[in-house]
Parts: C-alpha cells; structure tokens; sequence
DNA sequence: AGTGTGACTTGGG
DNA sequence: ACCCAAGCCACAC
C-alpha cells in the first residue's frame, strides 16, 4: 500500500463519531489536497478490510456522495444514529458537523 | 500506452 | 442555488 494510501485510511479512521469530513478535506490532511478522487478509491478498495468510518465521509457540498438509493439511506441512518442530522435530499450542515482536527470539541 | 471511470472539487455563469 | 466544464489521481482494460 503507498504511503498515501496508508494516511487516508489514517485519516477517515480518526474523524470522530457525530462528526463528517469531506473527500477534499481528507486529502489535504493525508497530504496531497488535490487528491479528493483517490479518497474515493480508497473507500471503495479498503472500507471493508480496514473497518472504515466510511459513512462520515461526504462531498465539498455536504452532501451525501453516493448514488445508489440503498446506500444512501444506509449512511443517513448511520449518521443520524450518531447525531448528525441529514435532511431529506441528504444534505448535512457542515458549520455544524465538519471535522476540525485540533479543535477541543 | 491510450482511454474510460469514479462515493470529487473548484470556478464561472 | 443549480448546471457545466476542467482539473484531478490511481486503477482497470
């Protein structure tokens, strides 16, 4: 696995419960900002074998990113069960839920 | 090696 | 706020 790789699961793996991140995001803090499309890759190749928070990662717009119905609702019930409300087109509110690494809550 | 694809992002209109 | 075009990076064929 390439170092980068490595920190991104790092990363997702340290955002916090009730508490979302976006694809760019994690990429700036896994050191390369510009890489939001290998998060993508990452969620898809390592979720699973790495027990991945995978539902708090979502888009630059706070919206929920997948696009498959099933999955949707799969991670607005994962969300909304740690306290962070999703609307009902699947929208968070990202003033209120981003994760600030750093930040004493 | 070129092309297509993806749970993306940014900038402009 | 919405839509679109480019840019982005790694992977699979």
């Amino acid at each position: 696995m390439q170092p980068f790789t490595q920190r991104v699961v790092e990363t997702i793996k340290s955002i916090p419960e009730g508490k979302v991140a976006t694809y760019g995001q994690i990429a700036e803090l896994a050191g390369s900002r510009r890489a939001a499309r290998r998060v993508v890759w990452v969620l898809h190749a390592m979720s699973e074998a790495h027990g991945l928070p995978w539902h708090r990662v979502v888009s630059a717009s706070g919206e929920i990113a997948l696009r498959d119905d099933e999955a949707r609702m799969m991670q607005t019930m994962l969300l909304e069960h740690e306290g962070v409300e999703v609307d009902d087109r699947g929208r968070i509110d990202l003033d209120r839920y981003r994760y600030r690494p750093g930040d004493a809550d």
